[in-house]
DNA sequence: ATATTCACG
DNA sequence: ACGTACGTGAATATG
């Protein structure tokens, strides 16, 4: 039998176990994260058991630096530090590895790769088969030696991957393994911060080995090879070869392979359990250890008659949640390290397909107090759907599917079996997302008494930065996992199937325990939401909130497409002169819209400013604010910022609009997602209708497509006056600032007096601008260099500016200060309304990540306070104008702007309730004034 | 799939 | 020495 000799690339796997599941973090009970340990003994014990090495070993690299560091300081520069808790996992999994009795093999000045690849080679002299456990792709070079393989774990998705030197070479498009260096010193790696030549990536790199075989002989030949090609070569000359030497992995480190220490051996047992108990493995710990880690029992079996009178085998202990932590053990099921063993929990699905089962099912829900439900439908577009079932929960375990036809009038006949039912004043429907179903409902004309329950919404306030699938929800909260959708209609994609085209039975499945599933996650979060102090904002905004997002969606927005084709025509026109100049200009004609083209022929052909700023990838950045820059140097740039304003406007709002247009309403219905801004606001999608431009002359002009639906009726908007500004002052109890408030002052004006010790009457336009500028700033947390740069003036001018605001208006540093130390304190931040907003690196040793939480714990507060109250004024004028049945709708949110498409004959009631409920939806302390104003046209832009 | 740019508040 | 103002969504280029 061949030994196999597996070496792992410790920090490789454990950065990438951290990132893989960075979005839904493991936590201990005690709030610990432990993404890294979790996925690096996930991904070393599947190893171990399918893999069957004989010898293992698992190698680090140390703190030391290397010759690589020394002979080149960029090496590696680019690399951010690692996050706290990612540094904090390597001893337990050291401790993890000790446990496996696996040794760890680590050489001060020598990184993993240099270690393994000499362990590598001198054991496969000795006639191992080694495999070096890695993602990372430089180690290619090493399967020059017979014998040496890549074993690449699984990850996204993919199986895991034995890469041998054939492989290799096909995927470089190389002949040889070695070449791999040569590759890396041409195209460099961007990770490593190798910087290679300037303009070779992997294609022209591989062209380039084809002909000419080494990377050496390129460069001897780099003369006869012509154009732009051959003068990048000959100037990256030096680069290329310091690349190669920094990409190449040395063999000779002084370590040597000793067969019996690396044979694997008896795992010390109570090492991995006191391990395992500590990082609270629960499911993983039983996986390895078996039942000396955990003991297991079956639930006994007992035979039931269900509601249509079938018999039906169940386990009578239904595995619902666990007792209570929720973050104890969450389980991954989309990552590459799910806890596969966890399955389907036992219950009791019901077919409702017959007009009696449907009367015995509806009778039977017409007693409930607390109902979930859930639609499938044949697509996402819950405005553009059609209903292929209905699934219903009112205990743990229990469900029932009812299956709708095609055919939409079956369908509705099949939904007044349910009219009772959905007419119910005193029932809780409790949903996942519950303003899609909503939609899809009033779109074959039914609407839903009674009260509501969102799931959603409740994990977005318990946890805004998480992620809120199904699948995920239930294996965090509830301890299983779901039927995966994938299951039903395969991968997100072109080639998805349709729900429609499952069978019934699969569906059922499906549905029904996605319905039970959200039961359980109700009575899961109802507590936690008291816990944090969370039922309040919950009760009272997010969740009559839903309501009022489904009639906006539903209702839309009515778009002048004759306007905006004309509109494009014109765009088009005066995009292509300003194309044409800028090629006239640069003497070459390329494709204007790349960015990395246009950095090229601005900084290598027309040489503007040699220091230029470059990109994270190292490209030449092109963005405005480098534009604008570089303005006085050359009379192109103005041509380019024409071309980039133009081509956006046209491509994301003149052309895409009119294509977005529901053909049943003829109107754009965006969709609101309640449950993704983690500071609180809504954000708006397909299309995104929250950044429809109005800052350019050009670009306001598609505000004047956005009209009335029918001829003879209104656009209102009313907006919030400094809304955010005001919410500060509010706060801080700033006298200055609540003061200027309380006096209708103009609060820039009146900020630049202060700033620059002046009467108001003495403000220039450039000092209102830099009051104005530094106003904004504070909301964000900005600092001098930030200021300085916005406004195109010396740091020590910002300086001098932020420190006489800070002077005249102390409760405003005095706020920051707060919102910091409360952070540091609690852990997070709250709005008014009691939103949090947890900050976990506020702590952070690391002055970046600590510097972006600081600001987070300064802005939060402000923004979701501004959005709690807009959305508390949404609700009650939804109320009222409901109450009052008015034909007007409200139509668009836009942080701190509402829009309503009105009849002439309630305009003006609805123009005083608009400003009623906008300005007392929630008094600020220090009695700052609240103010909005309304306006009203026959478009968006007269609207305004 | 990721990076860059740019539209809004 | 580093990086430097918050929160979004969409289009485009490029890998």
């Amino acid at each position: 039998m061949t030994k196999k000799l597996f070496l792992l690339d410790a920090m490789a796997l454990i950065y990438r176990a951290y990132y893989a599941l960075i979005r839904n973090p493991r936590l201990t009970s005690k709030g610990r994260n432990t993404n890294a340990q979790f996925g690096f003994t996930n991904t070393l014990f599947d190893l171990i058991n399918k893999e069957k090495p004989t010898h293992l070993a698992v190698c680090f690299d140390t703190h030391a630096p290397t010759e690589r560091h020394t002979d080149f300081s960029d090496y590696k520069a680019n690399r951010q530090d690692a996050p706290e808790d990612l540094l904090e996992s390597i001893p337990d999994i050291q401790r993890i590895i000790r446990g496996f009795n696996i040794p760890v093999v680590e050489l001060d000045g020598y990184e993993a790769d240099d270690v393994i690849g000499t362990v590598a080679w001198q054991a496969a002299d000795k006639g191992y088969d080694v495999y070096m456990v890695t993602p990372d792709k430089d180690y290619g070079q090493l399967l020059i030696h017979p014998h040496v393989y890549i074993y690449k774990p699984p990850y996204m998705g993919n199986p895991e991957e034995i890469l041998t030197a054939e492989k290799i070479c096909s995927k470089w498009d190389i002949k040889r393994v070695e070449q791999v260096i040569d590759m890396l010193g041409l195209m460099g790696d961007s990770v490593d911060n190798i910087p290679g030549i300037a303009g070779i990536g992997e294609k022209t790199a591989a062209k380039l080995l084809k002909e000419y075989d080494t990377l050496e002989n390129i460069l001897e030949n780099a003369d006869s090879i012509k154009g732009a090609l051959g003068e990048k070569i000959r100037n990256g000359r030096e680069a290329a070869i310091m690349s190669k030497k920094l990409a190449t992995i040395i063999t000779n480190v002084p370590v040597e392979f000793h067969e019996e220490d690396y044979r694997l051996k008896e795992w010390n047992k109570d090492e991995l359990v006191t391990c395992f108990t500590e990082l609270e493995f629960k499911t993983l710990g039983k996986r390895i250890l078996g039942d000396e880690f955990n003991a297991f029992h079956a639930a006994p079996q007992s035979i039931q008659t269900d509601l249509f009178g079938n018999t039906v085998i169940s386990k009578t202990e239904t595995p619902v949640k666990k007792e209570k932590n929720i973050a104890e053990e969450p389980t991954e099921t989309a990552g590459l390290f799910a806890e596969k063993n966890i399955t389907n929990t036992p219950h009791q699905y019901h077919l409702a397909d017959t007009t009696e089962s449907i009367q015995s099912l509806v009778s039977l829900l017409m007693q409930q107090k607390e109902i979930c439900f859930d639609t499938e439908t044949t697509g996402t577009d819950a405005n553009n759907v059609s209903l292929v079932g209905l699934s219903f929960s009112i205990a743990p375990a229990e469900g029932y599917y009812i299956p709708c036809p095609p055919d939409d009038a079956a369908t509705k006949n099949i939904l007044a079996q349910f009219a009772p039912l959905f007419a119910k004043e005193d029932i809780t429907w409790v949903g996942q997302n519950l303003k899609y179903d909503l939609l899809v409902l009033k779109w074959y004309g039914i609407e839903i008494k009674g009260e509501l329950f969102d799931t959603m919404l409740a994990h977005y306030l318990i946890e805004p930065e998480g992620r809120r699938s199904m699948d995920l929800l239930s294996a965090q909260y509830l301890g299983y996992e779901p039927v995966p959708i994938e299951d039903l209609i395969g991968k997100k994609g072109k080639n998805q199937g349709n729900m429609r085209d499952v069978p019934i039975e699969k569906i059922k499945e499906y549905a029904a325990e996605d319905a039970d599933i959200t039961l359980q996650l109700k009575h899961a979060f109802v507590p936690l939401l008291q816990e944090k102090e969370l039922d309040s904002v919950f009760e009272k905004v997010e969740n009559p909130l839903v309501r009022v997002l489904t009639d906006m969606e539903f209702e839309g927005v009515k778009i002048d497409v004759d306007f905006l084709s004309q509109y494009s025509t014109e765009l088009e026109k005066d995009a292509k002169r300003c194309e044409e100049n800028v090629y006239e200009q640069a003497g070459v004609r390329f494709n204007l819209a790349s960015p990395k083209q246009l950095g090229e022929v601005l900084f290598e052909k027309l040489k503007l400013d040699p220091k230029a700023k470059k990109t994270k990838t190292g490209q030449y950045a092109t963005g405005e604010d480098v534009l604008l820059k570089l303005a006085n140097q050359h009379k192109i740039v103005d041509d380019i910022l024409n071309f980039r304003e133009l081509t956006k406007l046209k491509s994301t709002y003149v052309d895409a609009l009119p294509e977005m247009i529901n053909p049943k309403t003829g109107r754009v219905h965006t969709s609101y997602a309640q449950a993704v801004a983690v500071t609180g606001r809504l954000s708006s999608n397909n299309p995104n209708l929250q950044n429809i431009p109005i800052r350019t002359e050009r670009g306001r002009e598609i505000r004047k497509a956005f009209i009335p639906r029918e001829p003879g009726r209104l656009l209102l908007s009313a907006d919030y006056s400094q809304i955010e500004l005001r919410i500060v002052a509010a706060i801080s109890g700033d006298p200055n600032m609540c003061e200027a408030f309380r006096l209708g002052k103009d609060i820039h004006t009146a900020t630049a007096a202060k700033v620059y010790g002046i009467a108001e009457s003495e403000v220039t336009k450039e000092q209102r601008y830099k009051a104005k500028s530094v106003n904004f700033g504070i909301i964000y947390g900005q600092g001098a260099f930030g200021l300085a740069d916005n406004l195109g003036i010396s740091r020590a001018e910002a300086k001098e500016i932020i420190e006489n605001y800070k002077k005249e208006f102390p409760n405003i540093q005095r706020y920051m200060d707060d919102k910091i130390n409360f952070a540091k304190e609690h852990g997070y931040v709250q709005t008014l309304a009691g939103r949090k907003r947890w900050l976990k690196d506020i702590n952070s040793s690391n002055f970046t990540v600590r510097g972006y939480a600081e600001r987070n714990a300064i802005n939060s507060p402000i923004q979701g306070t501004a959005a709690d109250m807009i959305k508390l004024a949404m609700i009650s004028v939804h109320q009222e104008m409901k109450k009052k049945s008015w034909q007007s709708k409200m139509i668009l949110q836009v942080h701190d702007e509402l829009v309503f498409d009105a009849v002439p004959e309630e305009a003006e009631d609805l123009k005083k309730l608009i400003i009623h409920c906008m300005t007392t939806a929630m008094p600020l302390p220090n009695e700052v004034p609240v103010e909005a104003e309304v306006g009203q046209g026959q478009n968006w832009l007269e609207a305004h």
